[in-house]
DNA sequence: TATGAATGAGTCTTCATTCAT
DNA sequence: TATGAATGAAGACTCATTCAT
């Protein structure tokens, strides 16, 4: 490896952190204000530099969106795949999906809240968001198929309206990114085993 | 009532019906697009009027998602207070504010979505919309004392985390807004009937 | 004269009657607000009508300034000429342009002031206001021959800029209109009176 | 100091002077069309580039008249202060008074036009415009003292109706703006010489 | 005569984006 | 890498004007 090379390394991988820290940077305004209210030059103010600098780093400010919440959708199914693999029994599978989603909110909060409040608005706006609608049919279809198999082998109630119940749990779920702090009183894996009991279980004594 | 009454009261009626059609288009384009992605003239085209025709009855974009939000805040806590002076039991009045709740989804769907995805960033715009931040006190407030006295009373678990248990059913409640269709396969009641199941006994067998 | 004809006299002066009330209005606000900057629907508050109901009465916005403009012009040069044809000296003739000038801003105050505020913009805006110039145009070829039989007569200083006391004369006179009330403590006359006593003999002692 | 630090000045100075160019720029523009007849575009081409570019200099339309009048009445301001602290009896100083004021009109004639035909509309539209009136009060309270001297110190004549005086010169001054040329026939002093022979000793013979 | 709803052109302003330095 | 001046399209809003009633 030449010192040539390392340089050229140890640059693209400043850059990449740059990115990192710019795209943080954007999703926190993102989250805090809306997509579509926030203005590059606000994002471009909480990362200390001025409006049109954000351009060396990115072509649009879409391209940011799209490189947070892509990001977090890979990071998230990464996470969601290992554990379909694992092979557990459905209610384990949901156990460990939920915990998981949790982590995710714990380590991508402001990604999170960007992807439930703007996927939709991106989805219908063009093709470069199609990945959003794909990522949302394969929620949906691993959520029906846990929730199909663990009624099958008896885990969960046979009354219930399964299409209801997984719109519920997928919405509560995320939702809680709006409310999330890391470092709080309660850790990510203590919300996420509170709110497993109460679904499971349910609120009544 | 003298003929010349009737007049001006027709006519302040049909402004006023006018002014409700309106918002009730405006809504429904707001909850579409988003508030802030959505242009006046978007909301004009979907009442089939052009855009500066919007501001003989309306002051501003922003005193539209005012009246509409206001309007609906309004009509929820007639109906919340109606169940609260009931004088029911905790868990009876849980069940009728949740009935309640998805009843207020039924009728201003488009208000709620509203509400849901813009509440936070226009309480956060200004003075104006300080009323949205006291509903979500008094609706906090509602909840937790509800919750409190379900655990007192012996309806509800006492193990659980009463803060937590309350973030969840706030969210859940109002994001079921954002897949219910009005003539859909539930009705609201049905979903209610539903949801209650789920959060009181748990979807586990 | 049969009675059919008093009608319509009646009503065409009674229509008469109207635009002028409605056109002292107009005349006010433009003054008060400059032309430009007041819109037809202040126009109509202050007249106690609505905005649309003031094009039963004129054509346009512009229409309304170019009555109140060429109304007291009209007025204005009657005087003028009356005095012009009475053949008196230089200095009397003089002294009597002035005070028809005071009373003219006594009676049309609020003319005076948009004449002053808006005439060269409304000239300069098209044909329709020619006759401005043209006024302008008499005001000064009378002053100057009013200024220049007063030098041969003897009645003026030979060591005048006569250009310069043109402008100064007819700015100071005019210009009075932005703080003349009619009803205060100076009568139109009295005014003229002062006004004369300082341009003839100067505030020296 | 610095080659750093000179950078910083230099960009500094260099939008300062920006500012200021497009700011006498806009004052023509204003002072030929009337504000309100203004259109930002209409600045924009004189300036030479688009209407949007105005407003990386300037928050508003507003804020430049506001800017070219302060920057006016702080100038003149500074140079009545000059003279008022002179020590000088009552008639040299207001001599020196009105000298100053058509070098003020010779400097920033455009300003001046813009102050005569707006300050008054500006000044009633909101607080933001509060210093005009200030500045105006102060005016008439330098005027009526200077005049009061010069009648004690038996500069002026006993019989004068001072307010009225006041007045007159007041407007007769700033509306000299209307018509002045710098580079024309007359200097600004000449002119000034010209005006005080005239308010002084009167155009009788 | 007046109303009130609507029009449509035009205004101020914002903002994502570009580009020379 | 970042700056700062500018672009240009688009957005909210205004307002003179029209017209059916």
């Amino acid at each position: 490896m030449s010192p040539r090379r390392r340089d050229t390394e140890g640059t693209a991988a400043a850059r990449a952190e740059r990115r990192a820290e710019l795209l943080a940077t954007a999703a926190e305004v993102f989250a805090a204000k809306g997509y579509a209210a926030t203005t590059v030059r606000q994002v471009a103010d909480a990362a200390g530099i001025l409006g049109g600098s954000l351009y060396y780093h990115f072509d649009s400010k879409e391209s940011m969106v799209d490189e947070i919440l892509s990001t977090f959708l890979n990071e998230m199914w990464a996470a969601y795949d290992r554990v379909l693999a694992a092979g557990l029994g459905a209610r384990e599978t949901v156990e460990a999906v939920i915990v998981e989603s949790f982590r995710s909110i714990d380590r991508h909060r402001a990604a999170v809240v960007v992807y439930q409040n703007e996927s939709r608005h991106l989805a219908a706006a063009g093709e470069r968001f199609a990945y959003l609608l794909e990522s949302d049919r394969r929620f949906e279809e691993m959520w029906m198929s846990l929730l199909e198999r663990g009624v099958r082998e008896g885990a969960f109630r046979p009354d219930l309206d399964l299409p209801l119940v997984y719109r519920f749990i997928r919405d509560t779920v995320w939702v809680a990114a709006n409310w999330y702090r890391p470092g709080g009183r309660l850790a990510a894996d203590d919300i996420a085993k509170q709110y497993l009991a109460m679904v499971l279980e349910g609120i009544q004594a």
